[in-house]
DNA sequence: TGTCAGAAAATTGTTGACAATCATCAGTCG
DNA sequence: CGACTGATGATTGTCAACAATTTTCTGACA
């Protein structure tokens, strides 16, 4: 949805009004589109509708942010842990692959946190709980509402891959309850790191 | 919202498909706000829809409810860890009035259902877990898709009376890890209940 | 009789126009 | 000079009509 890539790129400010007018001239198409894309957009947390006044950008505070943080811990723990019950041989592999290339891009931050997104992504597709991790996606755009940037510390990655390292360990050996730990604990970690630099 | 709520009664069946002309009618206004509405509860997985052809009611397997309960009892896990270290005490004389109120109700199960949602909604409110506890209350109204009554049986009662004893017990002591735990488990045991109807 | 092509009907997707509501601003009064 | 009231403008909410697409029905053909 290109509304959505609009928001979560930063071309409309948090806080900013969406004209429905504007927004449909910009896309070429006419309002009744835009409205619900915006409700859509409602529901994802992205924007705040007022009645008879407008949608804007959800503007998020740097508290709501740390709840979502934490909401999205327990969310990932649920999602380790089911992949662990049922991950492939294949599945293994691929995110042992995972790894390997996150080690081999550790110093390119760019390529890193791309990776990091990709593995992730991919954790939430695997395991099967589908509402889960569509849920964990939609909060994680909502997250990125905050355009801060964890810019990552030189030893931050280090820090990742090891605990990435964790969480695949304990998939591989099938053991639920430590899947559901570290993918837990592994974002709470990430939420001390984005503390840390305030 | 009122097509939501004919959904969620039972009005409209799983699997049937939505006309907008004929909800557009049914309801006094046009097929515009109809679409708005519809997108909403597709959102809130209430629907399905496919494009150019309509949105169906969305038909919810056993194995899918079965997740779900997975999923919400991780939610309420986290909701009640939250609840423990913030409850006031005003909020605690609240919870212990609804234990006294679901033990006077245990017998008549119309009541008690009816006090039970109220219990957990509220806990949810309380937490301040804002996202969480919408979320939570989401895939309550996705689960009563299966319109499965979990029919109490005689003794249901009582050992639901005794989870949710516990998880005020956790609450008023602040233990926001035993908290966690027994509002996951209460959810678990809840859908232990509805497995063993099968 | 069963199957397939094509037209007819029904339904969704989109549009532009109109009504309702809210924000802005000029003008008046205390 | 400041505050309040009324008109003006802009924007959202709603509607009925049109276009695009899908489904259903009809009828011919193997």
């Amino acid at each position: 949805m290109e509304l959505e890539r609009m928001i979560l790129e930063g071309e409309l400010r948090s806080g900013e009004r969406l004209n429905e007018n504007d927004l449909a001239g910009r896309f070429g198409v006419s309002r009744g589109p835009v409205r619900e894309a915006a409700r859509f957009l409602q529901h994802d947390g992205l924007v705040d509708a007022i009645a008879h006044e407008g949608v804007y950008v959800r503007t998020i505070t740097l508290e709501e942010a740390l709840d979502l943080y934490d909401l999205r811990a327990v969310l990932a723990g649920h999602i380790c842990a089911c992949l662990a019950s049922r991950a492939t041989a294949a599945d293994k592999v691929e995110l042992r692959d995972f790894i390997a290339r996150m080690a081999a891009a550790s110093a390119e931050a760019q390529a890193y946190v791309s990776l990091n997104f990709e593995f992730h992504t991919r954790i939430a597709q695997m395991s099967g709980a589908e509402r889960a991790a569509a849920i964990y996606t939609s909060l994680g755009k909502e997250v990125r509402l905050m355009r801060l940037r964890v810019l990552l510390a030189p030893d931050a990655t280090s820090v990742s891959c090891v605990e990435h390292e964790r969480i695949v360990a304990a998939i591989e050996a099938g053991d639920a309850d430590a899947a559901r730990h570290e993918g837990t604990q592994h974002h709470l970690n990430g939420k001390a790191r984005l503390k840390q630099t305030f």
